[in-house]
DNA sequence: TACATTAAGTGTGCTTTTCACACCTTAAAG
DNA sequence: CTTTAAGGTGTGAAAAGCACACTTAATGTA
């Protein structure tokens, strides 16, 4: 039998899995693209490498993919490894497969994003002093094909902001409209009208507003607001109702 | 220093580069979900496995990454190989990774999901006549995830083809507005309303009305349109337009 | 104590888009 | 010359999107 990397027959392809069990194995490496929200500006996780290669540069936080677990569980497990944080939205994003993506080695790297809220987890379990939040537009180069993974994370969060109601995952639990609005001018990379968009996240019936204001910004004080998951929830299987900004 | 399977500090992950080259390495897959239409059902393409495990049984076409590819090229290569079809429309869609997917090895499997049209392409060059249209309702039952492959890839195709014009990459060259729309009533799953489907596409201003007519279909003969690319591509790029359907 | 400052809160009207809906035309077949 | 089967065409009502400006409440300062 020959074996080739050529394309070859359906025959070849299926005969060639000893072939590959041999020689093609690859390493899989998770990245996570973690996003935050401080009150103004749209963040993101970085830490800087004190290993080589490209030891001292900024990169994402990432590790590698283990036997006994899977994409999913890679990701949460990095994640809670460097952060302290679990049950966390995370959700896979791209496979990234250049062949010198990385140049010390053949890695493969599904990228997950997931979305935080800085203030409400304070990284108590945090096992790195080398991580640090950055705001999007101020984050340096990263390394490898990081800054890509960024990018469409990002274009991902954009997508998904407009149909689905995961700003929240972001905020604290009470929050303002104004807080909310900033949010989505972030995401969306645009100033939106406050009366409009006021009207619009009424006009969903999603929110409960609170007989609480949250008196820190300004003085007159601004009502608090808690986003109704099972109202939400109940909303889209009853009714069909879709969330869309 | 410690090498462990357990959530470790950022050093241990840092420092288990060597444990994973040698260890932890998987196998990795590419699977394909080629979508067709044929005037009136969307389709889908799969082989009959003449190989262990689940030999006999329905799945996707797929193959292995190798060393010299990248995943994009992998996925390109296995459908050239399977259908001799090239140059297609192809986008990957997920990476499948649960432990056991595959009951012989540990395997992850990227999947893409490309789009062609039925009748222009007649498979000159396959190489397998274990492959096989089935309509989507129809289709059977499919070994390992493959079915939750082609799930997700028929939602992801629904979403896509509201928002860009990839409907197009699955009819032939020139069609008729009555296959447009079935096509479209294929993909959405419900029945459009005739007059508002053209009034919509007319207000794209991205189809060429030729002065030619489909006379297979009706006594009266239906004219034929053709996508106009450029122009679409022009609009984009000058006024921002976006293909909305 | 009134004046200035700062952010909060609130509604209307125009424009655009969406959606429901029905009849005539053409050409071939019987 | 009647029947049949698909093609082709327009309007009006409802909903959604969007631009737009002033008053209120609380505090600090002159």
């Amino acid at each position: 039998m020959k074996i080739t990397h050529s394309a070859g027959s359906a025959d070849d392809i299926n005969m060639q899995l000893n072939y590959y069990q041999r020689e093609d194995q690859v390493l899989l490496a998770v990245d996570c693209i973690i996003f935050g929200f401080d009150k103004k500006n749209l963040k993101v996780l970085l830490i800087k490498r004190n290993f080589e290669p490209e030891k001292g540069k900024w990169s994402l936080i990432g590790g590698f993919l283990k036997k006994n677990e899977n994409l999913d569980e890679a990701a949460a497990r990095v994640l809670e490894t460097l952060t302290g944080l679990n049950d966390i939205y995370l959700e896979q994003l791209h496979t990234y497969s250049k062949i010198d993506r990385d140049p010390g080695q053949r890695t493969i790297s599904v990228a997950y994003y997931a979305l935080i809220n800085v203030d409400s987890h304070q990284f108590d379990g945090i096992q790195i002093d080398s991580a640090k939040w950055f705001k999007l537009k101020e984050a340096p180069d990263l390394i490898f094909d990081h800054n890509e993974m960024v990018e469409k994370a990002m274009a991902r969060l954009r997508r998904k902001a407009m149909t689905k109601p995961i700003g929240f995952e972001l905020l604290p639990e009470k929050f303002t409209m104004r807080q909310l609005q900033n949010l989505y001018e972030s995401i969306l990379g645009k100033k939106l009208d406050k009366r409009n968009f006021i009207n619009k996240i009424n006009s969903l019936d999603v929110l409960i507003k609170l007989d609480e204001k949250d008196m820190t910004v300004s003085k007159k004080g601004a009502y608090l607001y808690v986003f109704d998951k099972d109202k939400y929830e109940k909303k889209v299987e009853e009714e069909g109702f879709s969330f869309k900004l």
